[in-house]
DNA sequence: CAAAGATTGGAATTGACTTTCCAACTTCGT
DNA sequence: ACGAAGTTGGAAAGTCAATTCCAATCTTTG
């Protein structure tokens, strides 16, 4: 219902132009957000940031909420498909660590600020807005999705054993990384975040190692 | 300095009634910043809830963010006395599990909302807040070094190997904790939570069996 | 008990933010 | 080129929060 009222009020931006406003409001809108918080974040400063006036907000997102929502869907897809190559080779110890190592350094090179795009919202709207909270479930479950079937494929591999729950390491990789970048953003450390997602991959190395010892012993 | 400018204006509860009302404040104030976010909780909100007016709030902390820092300060000692019995004997993996479940059943029981105090607290304030943010990482170094000292003592007792990072799997246990809640949040199921930290309690229980069979082969 | 200090109520100030509105200006299809 | 639709600027209304202030009422203490 009141996504309906919203979206009948906003206008898909038809034009070249338009498009372009549009986008530039939602780039300036996800990085506030994620500096700030969406509550820290006033539609005066997107202006500003955006260099638009208020009506151009409105008129492409409703309101504040519909930017929000807009925000969470931007930063869902926009993060999944930068890392689609990475992400869609996650079927190996080597490729885990070296993917978990990367946000580590993005973590160094930012000091910390921030932690992870999604996770931060999540934080903040989860109790809140359940809309956006069903966003952002989707969102994760996009992540937890692409680990679990790199996993999957290492399990049909036989790289792990046939028994393995590679949706419980997926969550707890994805918990690691979540709890991990937490903590390290509060510490302004990436170690903490390191220490966590490192504990978690030496787990699954611990599974690998088991699986083949069994494929050994077998023969 | 800030802090210093507050400190002056702020008077401390001498008289029995300003304690209480002192506390009424404060714990009024806790509640709502855990399920709506410090952004979200108004003084009116808290006068409210506390049955106070705004100058008993402004008398006793001296403006929001005192009152903010004040509730960083409570969550971080109440809740980890609340837990001191149990914290104190994280030494087994039967007591890193039983202390672990019992979080889960409490996020069963309020629908995963508001994920863990700390960290909810710890999303938002990080990066705006440069004291929340100290405060806070002391809250998290409290939990860490509860579980740091039971794990180091199953090390000088033998049930984990004299070269195993209790430190690291400390902050691995505690950030699938944050993570794992944050996820439950999100998901409104305490599932994730219960598999991230599950996985991370078996790699340890791995370890202790690791040292185990190391132990047999010695002699 | 009386002065000093602590506590409280409630009004008033100030400022910011969300949202609406409308007039002006562009772009587009025909 | 012309009307319709898309886009933009900026003012203005309405709301609400943070904070200050002061007068009134308790409490403590000498």
């Amino acid at each position: 219902m009141q996504t309906r009222s919203v979206e009948t009020r906003v206008k898909a931006a038809s034009t070249e132009g338009g498009r372009r406003t549009r986008e530039r409001i939602l780039k300036a809108a996800a990085e506030l957000m994620f500096q700030q918080g969406v509550a820290g974040t006033s539609i005066p400063d997107v202006q500003r940031r955006a260099r638009v006036s208020a009506s151009q907000i409105y008129h492409y997102f409703g309101d504040k909420k519909g930017l929000t929502a807009a925000v969470i869907e931007y930063q869902s897809t926009v993060k999944l498909e930068q890392q689609r190559p990475l992400l869609d080779h996650l079927d190996s110890i080597e490729a885990l660590r070296e993917w978990c190592e990367r946000a580590a350094v993005r973590l160094d090179a930012v000091h910390c600020a921030g932690g992870c795009e999604i996770g931060s919202l999540a934080s903040e709207l989860s109790d809140i807005d359940p809309s956006a909270r069903l966003g952002l479930a989707t969102g994760f479950a996009a992540w937890q999705a692409a680990i679990e079937s790199g996993l999957a494929r290492m399990r049909e591999r036989g790289d792990l054993g046939a028994d393995e729950d590679v949706t419980a390491l997926a969550v707890a990789l994805l918990a690691a990384i979540q709890g991990g970048m937490l903590l390290s953003q509060v510490n302004q450390d990436a170690t903490p975040y390191r220490r966590a997602v490192t504990v978690v991959i030496d787990h699954i190395a611990d599974r690998v190692a088991a699986a083949r010892a069994s494929r050994s012993t077998d023969r």
